[in-house]
DNA sequence: TCTGGGGTCCTAGGACCC
DNA sequence: TCTGGGGTCCTAGGACCC
């Protein structure tokens, strides 16, 4: 295991925003902002739409008279985009660093330890991940990653540091903690915020000073890391190769409220199909099922329920018809007894898979061989999909009613990944 | 029928993050 | 205040076993 003794967070500023600018210069300096799935809210904004007050997770009909007024260039999300985008910069990034863990799509942990003049080095990769790539990237030094992420957050919001801020030093780690609020350090979210409060700890010098016990009393084991990392002692690991995964996942909100069972088995064959696919694609076969669907948590004036049921795959799978068959058994399951008297109303619903293992892996019984017709069905249906588009072939169970409903109507080309998109192919 | 202690495994839900 | 989707980790409590 890597322990490194000093840390480099880097992150991007306004990633999705920075990726669409990369192909359009017409976007650079404008408000811009990009959406969520379904083209609900704004998820992402440039500096210039930020000022315009568009925050975080605005819903777009919410905000359609400002982005008007303002000629807001509005994007649909480009996941392919932005991944592709991402995997490159963290090819500079290995140029700098001889370990490098991906966190998010847009931050790294970077192993600095052992490097001189570490700040001229942070300005060196920012320098080539901009020539490079085009993304303006911005980088915090500290001796753990809480530490680091601190020294991002400052090189974040104080534009005097010029992107790079180094608290490797303890005096001036002191200096900048004491300034810091408790709910900006990392792993500190609002409910943590309001216990730490009541107790009078309000900067993030307040949380470091703490005895750890009584962080592990009113919080968990978590909290308490969270003090350690603060005082340099690192407790979270440096993961430089990529974990198993243990789960994945696909809930989407439904646009219109679902009412009977029909209609969520049909959404959740479209999800469990989804999640089908990313398996498949990532080489893997699950080994449990969750279902889950819930009425809307904000209409606490409607009658409310909320429900998730899980199955064992045995044997494991991820064959698009078997997820499906066992989603829609859930369903049934899980559909409440008492709907006819209380006409609920379901917003979400959702597949959750877990007890993942790459597909090589798989456990073979005697008597529950894997089906080599489904494998060979299930590449067809991929190749088919891949080639004339998503959702090209689908299965009867996902209905018609829901097909091609999902919102994206201001999606850029995938410019990196598929040549058909370039103007000049065309 | 009432009573002990200790352990594992599973699930649901909470909290947080990007 | 309103709000999207996909993750991780942790804890409490129930079921079950010896």
């Amino acid at each position: 295991m890597r322990r490194p003794n000093l840390i480099a967070l880097s992150d991007s500023a306004n990633f999705y925003v920075s990726a669409e600018r990369i192909f359009d210069p017409t976007l650079t300096g404008v408000p811009v902002i990009v959406l969520s799935n379904n083209d609900g809210c704004a998820i992402a904004r440039s500096d210039e739409a930020k000022a315009l007050g568009i925050k975080m997770g605005a819903p777009l009909h919410l905000i359609r008279d400002k982005v008007e007024r303002h000629g807001i260039r509005v994007f649909s999300s480009n996941y392919t985009l932005y991944g592709d985008i991402s995997r490159r910069v963290v090819e500079v990034y290995r140029d700098f660093s001889p370990a490098v863990e991906i966190y998010s799509i847009d931050e790294c942990f970077l192993d600095f330890s052992g490097i001189r003049g570490l700040e001229a080095h942070a300005r060196s990769l920012i320098a080539a991940v901009q020539q490079r790539i085009g993304i303006p990237v911005r980088v915090g030094i500290g001796p753990t990653k809480t530490l680091a992420k601190v020294a991002n957050e400052l090189a974040k919001r104080n534009p005097i540091f010029d992107k790079v801020m180094d608290i490797s030093d303890q005096s001036i780690a002191e200096h900048m903690l004491s300034k810091m609020a408790v709910k900006d350090v990392w792993g500190i979210g609002r409910r943590t915020q309001a216990k730490l409060a009541q107790i009078g700890i309000h900067t993030a010098a307040d949380l470091r000073d703490m005895p750890s016990r009584l962080a592990r009393q009113i919080g968990t084991v978590t909290l308490e890391r969270t003090v350690l990392e603060l005082q340099g002692e690192a407790c979270i690991d440096f993961e430089e190769v990529e974990p198993q995964r243990q789960g994945m996942a696909v809930t989407r909100s439904a646009g219109t409220p679902m009412r009977d069972l029909e209609t969520l088995c049909e959404a959740l064959a479209a999800h469990a199909t989804r999640v089908g696919e990313k398996l498949r694609y990532h080489g893997l076969v699950a080994g449990q099922l969750t279902v889950m669907f819930h009425t809307n948590p904000h209409r606490q004036d409607r009658p409310q329920f909320s429900t998730s049921r899980t199955a064992e795959l045995a044997p494991m799978t991820n064959s698009t018809l078997e997820l499906v068959a066992m989603a829609n058994r859930c369903a049934k399951a899980a559909w409440p007894r008492d709907h006819a008297d209380k006409g609920y109303a379901f917003t979400k619903a959702g597949i959750i898979v877990g007890d993942l293992l790459r597909a090589e892996d798989q456990p073979r019984t005697l008597f529950d061989a894997p089906n080599p017709a489904s494998s060979a069905l299930m590449r067809a249906l991929d190749s088919v999909n891949a080639r004339f588009g998503k959702k090209t072939l689908v299965l009867a169970a996902e209905g018609i009613r829901n097909s091609g409903t999902a919102q994206a109507s201001h999606r850029s080309p995938k410019w990196t990944t598929r040549i058909t998109d370039l103007p000049i192919v065309r």
